[in-house]
DNA sequence: GTCTATAGTCGGATAGAC
DNA sequence: GTCTATCCGACTATAGAC
């Protein structure tokens, strides 16, 4: 902790004021500052305001890819060769018990606040983030839910799908405040996460077996 | 459109602005110059900059309780005796395909930028927002799915319930990039807004079926 | 690589004319 | 109610010392 270089310590201050205050409400000054740094270090070591930014948005890419990659990997590992519909089951709640303890968890609380606005509004950016860790998560997701529905759902449709079960987990880091007022929760801590996870865990079931079974479409 | 008072441009103008960068972000004199009013005339309707962003708060709230007051007033009516399992589940589908158009509507885009700022980081005006609009339609989906799931469902796992199908719609206002990557749309219109909504009423329809068969919890 | 100093722009608030 | 003029602080960028 006592000896991170100038450009690492510049690209977490500036995930968090750029998160917070977007690419031209945030200022050089405070990010220099909250870095320790001067603020002409930016310039030297990104050339700009600007920089800075696709510099940050590259590197919560590379983060997340981090982060997600252990799911990930065992997701490919179990679908190596064809998976039957039960062990695609298998593997997409597996990938949502994880996934929920990386969206809610505070240390992922900046990289959502940045990726959330650059979506409002996207830029060159939103580029770095999507090719980065999400395109992988979502074909992953929609394959999952194909294979479980025998292939009865169609591409589009599973990716849709994959859409609105990912939307179960953002609820609640995009909308915690409402997440917090409506249940009386006074933060989401580990007992709220479990529960958070056993509630999608649940919509997950009933969405499978319905697909499972063959509804109608 | 030729004769809305100087207070309602104002009004406009700083929802849109506060919705993209913020209440440090946005600028007075950009707001008043597209309000076609000077700068000063903030001072004079609304005491300064922070006076206006309460009030463009109280006036979301206001016309987002308006537009999703037909919805919840047909809820209120199907509820006026307590309601079966069966009726409940179908005022749950009735809030929901009324709220994926609200939700995705573009006259709702710069409402959405402005709530979902402003959950990222609540201030006094969180409170307006939320009390004005939101914490009645949760608590209408929790209780009918409450009375879905024959009451076997506890109060804190169906306002959770709630909360995740929320989820499901507002991953298409606030993660539309992403949505729009993946489906490969170049835009929400009508046509995808009907996908989308068959695509969460078969959700709804899988969880309902679980919850009224009386799964695990 | 790191820092200081400075130039030029734009921000919010306010006083006071009409 | 509406507008002009002005104050002062904060911003980005950049030149140049070390």
């Amino acid at each position: 902790m006592a000896d991170v270089p100038t450009r690492l310590r510049l690209l977490n201050a500036a995930i968090d004021h750029f998160g917070r205050l977007g690419l031209h409400g945030a200022s050089t000054r405070a990010i220099a500052r909250e870095a320790d740094t001067p603020m002409s270090s930016i310039t030297y070591h990104f050339g700009g305001k600007e920089g800075l930014y696709l510099a940050a948005a590259d590197h919560i890419a590379s983060e997340i890819a981090n982060r997600a990659g252990p799911a990930l990997e065992q997701v490919r590992a179990m679908c190596a060769e064809p998976p039957t519909p039960a062990v695609a089951r298998n593997a997409l709640h597996l990938v949502f018990a994880h996934m929920v303890g990386v969206i809610v968890s505070p240390e992922t609380a900046a990289f959502a606040r940045f990726i959330l606005r650059e979506q409002a509004d996207p830029t060159e950016a939103f580029t770095h983030l999507y090719s980065g860790a999400m395109r992988e998560l979502l074909a992953r997701l929609a394959a999952l839910l194909r294979t479980i529905s025998h292939d009865r759902l169609g591409e589009q449709d599973s990716r849709l799908k994959a859409l609105t079960l990912m939307g179960q987990l953002l609820v609640f880091r995009v909308a915690r405040a409402a997440v917090l007022a409506t249940t009386g929760w006074r933060e989401v801590g580990a007992a709220e996460v479990d529960e958070i996870r056993r509630s999608i865990a649940d919509n997950l079931e009933a969405i499978c077996d319905r697909l499972e079974a063959g509804g109608q479409r």
